[in-house]
DNA sequence: CCTGCTTGTGTGACCGGTCACATTCATGCC
DNA sequence: GGCATGAATGTGACCGGTCACACAAGCAGG
């Protein structure tokens, strides 16, 4: 509110030298809280900052200082679970530091689109987080110029090739072994996998942990069922698998999928866990809530997040020591949808 | 790439000036397109900006045009469907005007807290974008300075108190109203309401649109019951729904409302729609795949993400006129939760 | 041939801050 | 009393662009 009734621009700190009558370095002073400054003066000046309603220029002082104080976000999707919790956890880090957060959406994971991208978000000035779940993700971190400070959100950490790079990841293989070891000591010969699109053919984390449970146990590697990362996808691969009787245990790449999955086997007549059990992935909030409840693999999504910024937080202020890091450990979270098979019912 | 071998730092105009042997001015001329620039001026000025890998600092560029080219988003929320899938569109629509979103999270909806948050989101520079659909984003959008520009995605229109203000929303009255008519028809003697949480107590349009349609069809009037944002106040809520053996119908606020009161009807051996039908809101991806698939009603909040941000744009260039306008017709979608009761059956 | 307009280019100030350095004045110490 | 010292404040340049205007050259018309 503007008591005075007109207020014309925005104050710029010149303005407010000259409503205190002192040079416009001593306003930089006291807004920056300068400590020599004389207390009298302090006042005064503060009370023309007051008066006049003056609010510092982000962008004028991003420029003249060099630091931006702002992360921009490039990711290839914002509404799915994990993406959106991470998002979550970087604002929060990044407001509890003063930082404000742009997010840039990959649209297309091709070469110069994801360039294009990179290269807008690298213009704003500020450090960079760029989730890597995804073929678009991976490029973009690729593509970062060097010299902007970028922290990587990433499926698997790679096999450090020169040394170490900020990334943050968690620990997807340990979880898929856990939550597919689940299964098998539940008396299932075999667990299928509905995968969920990963960044690389190679390496995703999530097919191997489960893979490598499966060959701990000298079970039968099925083919992984390529899925997307919506419910659709789960149900379209859910049909495929409740088609063959063989199958008594699925694990999916993520809840939504599961969701899918479980609608598929549903529509089928098998039942779950009765005739088929099913483990999801994330945990997300409805995974409890659905009938029958999910089994599936809590992650800390918000806390990656935080994690990331906190890195990045490092790199640009260079005070912290860079070390990549995963986060928390994913949590097994048994409910109903998970249970023995039949013939050992 | 830097295929010589060493960018020292990002080359300004003056240095592409320098090394195109032309003023740093000509150098602007030519990254603005303007058209009185000699051809052969314009290949050397262009060859020299690539060589230095040029790029303009989006920071100065702000500063001294006075155009941030920026929208900075306050919303309480960024993980629920409506939340999301809104910044969706924004983003969406800002991208292909080249403008950056920026993301402020209102973490609370204290007086101070908000107050805080719209002057970091105004100090940025751009124009704004707040969801007010709870209170902390009601409150915002009353906070915002004067002179800023601004645009409000709002559940319900004010019944414009000075002109028209720079708004969107979405029908949800006619919404509400035409998913309980669905219920109604289907012979339910009334619907019972559980809300999400609301802007402000007395305007909510979904539990108006689902009371007008009770009140003309002369149905009794049972309390809405409060709900959360996600599936475990609607399990709550459900609790108490399922306790009373007269409630034959429900209407949620949402889609993770109605998920956890499916799950509380279940829990008490409650059939769906055998016993009781039920009704989400914005038919979330989900709806569709869970068992029984949700009747719901379809939002377009992508689509209202994307008029948001045209409408701003409009106000930003002063352009278009400003109107405030309604996106989409919710549609209502049916599909296996909702059913006759079973004295009709 | 001079005026007048267009095309192409350069100069200086400015956007709203910060930074490095200069200056003034009051002390403290020998 | 003279001088180094630190507190308090001011000055000019600069960050990397844009804007308003000046200016030179080319070409038309009178």
């Amino acid at each position: 509110m503007n008591v005075t009734g007109h207020t014309s621009r925005t104050a710029s700190i010149r303005d407010v030298a000259a409503a205190a009558n002192v040079s416009y370095q001593t306003v930089s002073r006291v807004i920056n809280g300068h400590p020599s400054v004389k207390p009298s003066t302090r006042e005064r000046v503060l009370a023309a900052i007051e008066e006049l309603g003056f609010r510092r220029s982000a962008t004028a002082h991003a420029l003249a200082s060099g630091r931006s104080r702002s992360v921009t976000v490039l990711t290839a999707n914002i509404t799915h679970h994990g993406y959106a919790n991470i998002l979550q956890g970087i604002e929060e880090a990044a407001r509890s530091a003063s930082y404000t957060m742009a997010i840039g959406v990959l649209e297309s994971a091709d070469e110069t689109a994801v360039r294009a991208d990179v290269q807008r978000a690298a213009d704003a000035g500020g450090g960079l987080i760029v989730i890597a779940y995804d073929p678009a993700g991976v490029r973009a971190l690729q593509e970062v110029p060097a010299g902007i400070p970028v922290v990587g959100v990433v499926e698997t950490p790679a096999r450090t090739p020169g040394g170490d790079l900020p990334w943050v990841w968690t620990d997807d293989r340990v979880a898929a072994y856990e939550a597919t070891r689940h299964l098998l000591s539940l008396g299932h010969e075999t667990v299928h996998y509905v995968a969920i699109p990963s960044s690389t053919r190679r390496t995703a984390a999530r097919t191997a942990g489960w893979r490598a449970a499966l060959r701990e146990a000298g079970a039968t590697e099925p083919r992984p069922v390529q899925g997307t990362w919506g419910p659709a996808g789960g149900h379209t691969a859910g049909r495929k698998l409740a088609a063959d009787p063989s199958v008594t245990a699925i694990l999916c790449g993520n809840d939504d999928l599961a969701l899918g999955v479980m609608r598929a086997l549903h529509e089928a007549g098998r039942g779950i866990p009765g005739d088929v059990s099913v483990v999801g992935f994330d945990d997300a909030p409805h995974a409890a809530y659905l009938t029958p409840s999910l089994t599936s693999v809590r992650q800390d999504f918000t806390g990656l997040g935080r994690a990331a910024f906190g890195l990045l937080h490092g790199v640009v202020e260079q005070s912290a020591p860079v070390a990549p890091h995963p986060v928390s450990v994913p949590e097994l979270v048994v409910r109903e949808s998970s249970g023995p098979p039949q013939s050992a019912a």
